[in-house]
DNA sequence: AACGTTGTTGTACGACTGTAAAACAAATAG
DNA sequence: CTATTTGTTTTACAGTCGTACAACAACGTT
């Protein structure tokens, strides 16, 4: 009997590599199926080592929902920080960095579902869910009162939460859609209505947003 | 050793009966936590019974998906079902419905989300949400047509869709939304946010579907 | 009232679960 | 080169899992 050989790791490395490990498997195999066994096998360590970096399995489970939330509105935030952009340029990149890949995407999509279904139960979860969207609606509300500013129209606070409460609703619902490979329509066409949508929404002039619509990538 | 008394139910019953203990289960544990003896448990019968009525545990949970969005739909689409009502106002009710108890629920969000988690991964997960939400989109559709066409407005069949498309995404996210119960903001404002929401993302004049908004019930 | 059908219970089994703890070896320091 | 630390593996254990199946009892039939 020889022991596998192995390799000592950074902290933060091998930490890293387990939570990634653990979302693959919840992604594949749902909460149900992500036994401590089979995501040491995804990370190639063995189970034992779980417990070396976390004090159970189901606060490494909350710790990979925290890193999940992490990337989705850390890259959905990065697409509206454009360089000499016009409030309403800012605010288009935000809405289609949403509905575009790597947002969406249907792995992601699966993930956050499956978390969102225990925030009702788990406090943890709560927490979790609860910071990120506080976090979402306040980018949004940022991104919003420029716009109104610029286009001369009220910006008490009232009509902005109003307002970033209703494009964030549409952005969750359309990235949601989008995100679901359903197959019943092309989502390549949903930046248009995303941008359509939350021009109407804020009663924008028509172009507004949709102007800064980037060109379809071609195909042959 | 005296056995359990029980009782002899027809087959609907019982087999309802278990669907519902398998998303009580479901909602209150997860998937990870719903296990054949707790949902029996639950039901008030041995776990034994179950594979009397289901061929397999996973099977039982993919009969409880269907029946609970047999339930979400069918709600909602009753909410739209207004004698002599306008085009408005049937689109108006249909929206209301959707954000409004009892389909606003942290309950039947919590199931749902749980089981969109299954979707990518599992294809009996993917026929039953795709086949769900075609025909949710298509609800959406029949009611938008007729408020296109008393508005002396185009409605060709790829307007219409998008228009389903968007409507139907700004209901999904705040339906999401406002079934958890984040605490940070009053949900009892949905509604108008709704209907103000898509009336901008249709091109309605103001109020066409505001105005049908029910009046608030009054608290001390 | 006795019978037959079958919905329901109880038990058993091997596989798998999360976790604890001892044994080991890779990297670091001296 | 040796000693030390500690990240990592391995083994072990009690509990739970989904499932199979035999025993049982509730109900419909006669």
């Amino acid at each position: 009997m020889t022991r596998k050989a192995f390799q000592r790791l950074s902290e933060d490395t091998r930490r890293t590599s387990l939570l990634e490990a653990t979302l693959a498997c919840v992604a594949d195999l749902g909460l149900n199926g992500a036994s401590a066994r089979r995501i040491a096998e995804r990370a190639d360590v063995s189970a034992g080592l779980l417990r070396h970096y976390f004090p159970s399995k189901d606060q490494m489970i909350r710790d990979s929902y925290a890193y999940l939330i992490g990337q989705l509105t850390g890259d959905a935030a990065r697409a509206a920080d454009q360089k000499d952009a016009t409030p309403e340029a800012a605010l288009a990149g935000f809405i289609t960095g949403n509905v575009t890949p790597p947002n969406l995407s249907s792995l992601k999509l699966s993930l956050w579902a499956t978390f969102i279904g225990r925030v009702r139960a788990d406090p943890a979860f709560a927490d979790i869910h609860r910071d990120s969207y506080r976090e979402f609606l306040e980018i949004l509300e940022g991104l919003i009162h420029p716009v109104l500013l610029a286009q001369g129209r009220p910006t008490d606070p009232a009509s902005c939460q109003r307002l970033a409460i209703a494009v964030n609703g549409i952005i969750d619902g359309l990235w949601l859609e989008g995100s679901i490979e359903h197959g019943l329509y092309n989502p390549n066409g949903l930046t248009e209505i995303a941008l359509s949508a939350c021009e109407g929404i804020i009663r924008l002039p028509e172009t507004t947003l949709t102007r800064h619509l980037a060109p379809r990538t071609k195909r042959t």
